[in-house]
Order: C-alpha cells, then structure tokens, then sequence
DNA sequence: AAACAAAATGTGCTCGATAACACTTTTCAA
DNA sequence: TTGAAAAGTGTTATCGAGCACATTTTGTTT
C-alpha cells in the first residue's frame, strides 16, 4: 500500500514541527544537526512526493509563455501548429498558463527579429520557437540566454546553449525514408531529389535530407542507377523541372525535399509521366489530394501540431510540475498514403 | 485581459457570501429568488471558471483506476501497453490516481472472467479494459453496468451501452492501408490474406481487415488478379503454408492480419520467394528483425501503447478535470518501414 | 548569574473551493 | 401574537505546501 505521505506526516514521525520538515527539504539552514538527523532518516526511508495541487494553489502563480511561429498566412504548413498550442492550452490552461502566439514572416528576417524585440519586452517565462533563420536565431537566443529567459525550439535545430529543448523530426533519417519508399515502389530506373527554395533559406534541413536520401542509395549493394538532384526556383520553377524531366528519360522517382510537392504533382501528372513515383512532403490539402489521386504516393508527415503540443507542453509541466525538460525530442517519422491520411489529418 | 475571477469575487460583486454562490453553482438549493438572480447575473457576464487545482485539493480524494489487459508473458504484443500506462502515471500521477493493472490469459476465456470478478471485488471508479472475447465481454460489461462503474475500451471495439469509450484503430481501412502498401510495391500478379488463428477467436477484427483489404483490390479499375485468403493454424502451419505458396505460383504479395507476420518471413525468406512482397502487423522484435532484413516490406503499426495511454487518459481526466469522455477515438495507423522504425520503437 | 545575541523551532496565515454548521430572517399554524 | 419550523444566509474549518513571524532554546559574554 502506498500511502501518501503530507509534510504534516514527516513531522509528526519525525517529532518535529512541518515548518522544520520544510526546511529540511528546501535546505534553508536554521536546523539542528538532530532535527536534520531524523527527518533526514523518515525521508529517506519513505518516498515523500510533495503534493503539486496544494503546491499550485499556494504558488497562485499565472505563468507567461510566448509562443514564435511563422505566420500561416503565408505558409499554410504552419496551420495545425495552432491546433497543437491549443491543445495545451485546454489540457493545462486550468493551471493558470498564460500562452501568447506571436506570428512571423517566413520570409522576412526582420519580422523574426522584431517579433522577439516584442516577446523580449513582455519578459515571459519562457519562450517557444522555431528559429528558422540560422544568423537571426543565433542572436536572438543569445539575448534570451542573457535575459534568463528559457527557450525551447521546434521543427529544426540550432546549436546554442540558451536552447533547453528541441522538437522534431531527425532529418537525415527522414531522407532515409523518402529513399526507403521510393525504392520500395519503383522497379529500375534513375531517381531525383529536387528542392524548392522559393525564397528563404532553409538549406540547413533541406542538406540533411538530401544526405539521408543519397546516403541510403550509396549503401544499396546493387543500385546501378543514378541520383540526381535538381534546385528549382520561382518564376522559372515550371520550365527549369520540364526540361528536367525531359533531359532524363531514364528518371522513375522523385523526392520533394518541402511540403510545396503539390507543384510538382502539377507536372508530373501529365500522362507522359503516368509511371513517375512521387514522395514528398506535408499534409496541405493540395497534397493531400493529389495523393488520393495517386499522383503522389507517399507523404512525409513532420507532424508539426505535435511538435509544437510537445515543445509547449514540456514547458508548461516545466513550471507547473517541476518536471525535467528533455533536451531533445525526436518524433515518429510518419509514412503516409491515401488510405491512412484521413486520422492524421484530424490529429 | 482575462481576469481569473474567484468565488470571492463574485461574492462580493452580487453583494452575498461566497456560500451562497457556491449553493447557486451546484444547485444545493436555500438560496432566495433575490440572491439567485443577482448571482446568475454575475455568472452569465463573467466567464467563471472554478480552479480546478483548489477543487482537486479539496476533494482529496485518490481515484482508483483498474486496467485489464492480456498477459504480455503470453503474447509480447501488449509489453508497450505498460509503458503506456506508466507515461499515465507519471503525468498524472502526482494528482492522486491510483492505477492498478490485471493481466488475463488472451488464451483463456475463464481467466478473463475471473480477472474481472476480482476487478469488480475492488470496485474503482473506473476500469480500462480489453474485451478480447466477445461474448465473455458482453457479459462482464452488463455487470459494470450494473455496478455504475464506468468502463472504457481499447484494441477492439464491442458494442455495449456500458462502454463509456472506445481508443483503437479503424481496422477496415487497416485492411486498406495493407492492401494499399502491397499494391504499390507490386507489379503485377495475385495477393494473398493471411490470417493466422492461434487459438483464440479474434476473428472479429481479422474479418474488418479482410473486409478492408478486399475492398480495396474490388475498386481498382484494372486489377486483373486474384486475391487470394488463407487461414493457417499451429501445428501445420508450415506445411500448409508451403503447399499454398506452392500452389500459387502467380503470388507476388501477402498480408498478414496479425503480429505472427515473422512467422510468415521464417518461411519466405527462402531464395525461391526473393520477391515477395510481405505486410504485417506490429513491431515485434522478430517482425522488425526481418524488417530491416528486407524480407518484411511495411509493418502496420497498431501503436497499442498510446491505445493504452489515452484510454486511460481520458479517464483520469474525466475524475480530475471533469472533461468529457470522447465516446470514440481513432488513432492514426501507422505505417512502418526499415528507415523509420527506430522512433516508433521507442514511443 | 544575569543579560543578550544567535540559533532553532513552532505557529498560523495564505492560496480557492467546498460543505458543515451556526446564525438570522421569514412563514404560518395554533 | 407567539412559537416553532422552514428557508435563507454567513462563517469557518478543511485540504497540503510554503513561508513570514512569533516563540523558545541554546550559547556566549560580562
């Protein structure tokens, strides 16, 4: 039977008052080496959890987390992320957090900088964010680690002491398995990793796929085919993937490194390449249905609604429950097709 | 901004004591027309929340919550539901829950029976369970019933007023998910169903992933091969299983309906088979062994840890926070290959 | 041994909701 | 009109941790 235990308990056994019990466990000082002695023995042969409700009610405390994500406006990738922020909010919300979401432009530095300026100015508890922007970030995390302020990334890393925690996806791994299904659907033929960098800079991540990917054909023992790889841009991006396609024949699969592979659908689901396999990126609608379609035959799903449930959550029980904040949550890497899509669109 | 009222707030605001408010919240009655009305007032202006930690605090009280599963000793498929339930406890532990868990013999109708009988014994508020056998089940759900204790369900769904909630997979587009999977990888010739029947009766959900499977094959336009069912059984499992392989030499894909998929691979990992394309369930050490190995192509991963994890989730929430019981929750079915098993491995 | 400082210890209030209990006012029959 | 029952209202203890403050004990100095 495991009783629970009151501080009220500990002093009674420990023919104390609960004020030095009290000052026991916090390590205040002003106690007798005797005192000391017994609540010492009590506490170590029982296991004394303090109860957080009393601790809670007593701390009354409203804590102030800001929450930093690109704006969905432009980038509807960033939709179901607020799914994810309220999800905590009606899970923990009743404990007094107070959740502010701050938009940035994902393709503005400034409007990442001055949206921290902002969150810095409100002084929260602590910060939740994705630091899209490798310089920008550096300096941002700098001042909040000056600050005393705690931060925790999602959806890509960025080395810096300030960071507590990331979420995500290992992306390496997950051109492991874009590779995985794409040579699992095509018989022989070449294969192509194809980038679309409309306007800002997210190579760091889009690298590391296309190590995962390339990496996985290296280790095949009898691929005899080639990986290419081709860098598509805004407003030529139509002509340059045409031409692409036609200067290689041989090619049978593609892999989208970015959720905009409903742009490649487009083109691909010319009859031309009625065989083309396609795996890409992201639950946007666009996506989703050409993968009903069947022009694209898997989805990577990077889960962001999650990862912002997590990276917020983690915080929050942070403050509330005293729980150790995990430096480095890596989630599932979801596999999609057009039978399996429907629950993870709702979650 | 969002003032967080008290019940002294609204006291003082309607001009009475915070008993009387307390009486007008809870219906206890003894309050005058007057004293109701102002109070309502106040309350319909107001979005009054009570504080759910000085609630909790003061009612004190521990929940008591039995889980009954399949013994893992007897059918490794259920190890990850304790992690499941312990992620419970660890998270919602502190606030007073006392979960205790029961295995019964998922070979044993009477065993079940009997857990159950000890289950009721205990009366918990509770009880989170697995109704493997369906007639036995029925039964033991009426006598929850009976008894008020509130009852939620995982893994298979059973029809029963009793059953407060329901956290599994759809296993009807399971079976289309697997068929989905097998047609991508294939090129052409006859698929097979697998069911392997140990001994007990589970036919109910291989029949949904039959009934799933199949309808996917009947809606292709052009899908000019057979698919093909076959029940296997200890002891000749082998035998029948070669001689079927034998006779079917057009087979290019199988489905096995259950976590035995490994002792399928055992067999077709033979050179002669180089090429079959095989999907299963669940990651079994033995199924991610021949996963990686490349004899397994895809694994569906039925996720029964988080099954367990919000089955009873809910019900600890629903006692500490008074949130609602969703009557049905479908987890996403996730779909697993050797690149991506590592994380699902660990969650 | 008295006087005082310092150290140790205990007491009691707080957080907000709840409900038992005490107290006051109204109602209605004798 | 009085008395008692009924109805309405307010007060207060409770839950457990935490901490300020009051009180007691110990040690040191004249």
């Amino acid at each position: 039977m495991f009783k629970k235990y009151t501080i009220r308990d500990i002093a009674e056994m420990a023919g104390v008052s609960k004020g030095t019990v009290d000052r026991v466990i916090h390590k205040r000082g002003k106690v007798s080496e005797a005192a000391l002695k017994k609540v010492n023995e009590i506490l170590n042969e029982i296991d004394f959890k303090p109860n957080l409700i009393a601790k809670n009610l007593k701390n009354n405390k409203v804590y102030h987390i800001c929450v930093l994500l690109p704006d969905p406006e432009k980038d509807p990738y960033w939709d179901t992320c607020i799914a994810g922020i309220n999800d905590v909010i009606t899970e923990l919300g009743v404990f007094g957090v107070n959740i502010e979401t701050v938009f940035f432009d994902p393709a503005n530095t400034k409007s990442f900088l001055d949206a921290n300026l902002t969150i810095q100015d409100a002084s929260p508890d602590a910060v939740l964010l994705v630091p899209l922007f490798f310089k920008e970030a550096g300096i941002v995390l700098q001042n909040y680690g000056a600050l005393g302020i705690p931060v925790s990334t999602f959806n890509n890393t960025i080395e810096s002491t300030a960071v507590k925690s990331f979420i995500g996806q290992d992306l390496y791994q997950s051109g492991r398995v874009a590779a995985k299904l794409l040579h699992s659907i095509i018989d022989e033929g070449d294969v192509a990793i194809l980038h679309i960098d409309e306007k800002y800079k997210n190579a760091v991540f889009m690298q590391e796929k296309e190590k995962g990917f390339k990496s996985y054909f290296e280790e095949l023992p009898n691929f005899n085919y080639n990986v290419l790889k081709c860098k598509l841009k805004h407003p030529d991006f139509k002509s340059v993937l045409t031409s692409f396609l036609k200067e290689h024949p041989q090619l049978v699969g593609i892999f989208v490194t970015t959720s905009k592979t409903y742009q490649v659908a487009e083109i691909i689901q010319d009859k031309r390449y009625k065989k083309m396999a396609l795996v890409g990126y992201d639950l946007l609608n666009e996506n989703v249905s050409y993968l009903k379609k069947g022009t694209i035959d898997f989805l990577i799903h990077q889960n962001p609604r999650q990862q912002a449930y997590f990276g917020l959550k983690v915080l929050v029980e942070h403050f509330l429950f005293e729980k150790e904040i995990p430096n480095q949550m890596l989630l599932p890497i979801d596999i999609v097709n057009s039978e399996n899509v429907t629950p993870f669109m709702r979650s």
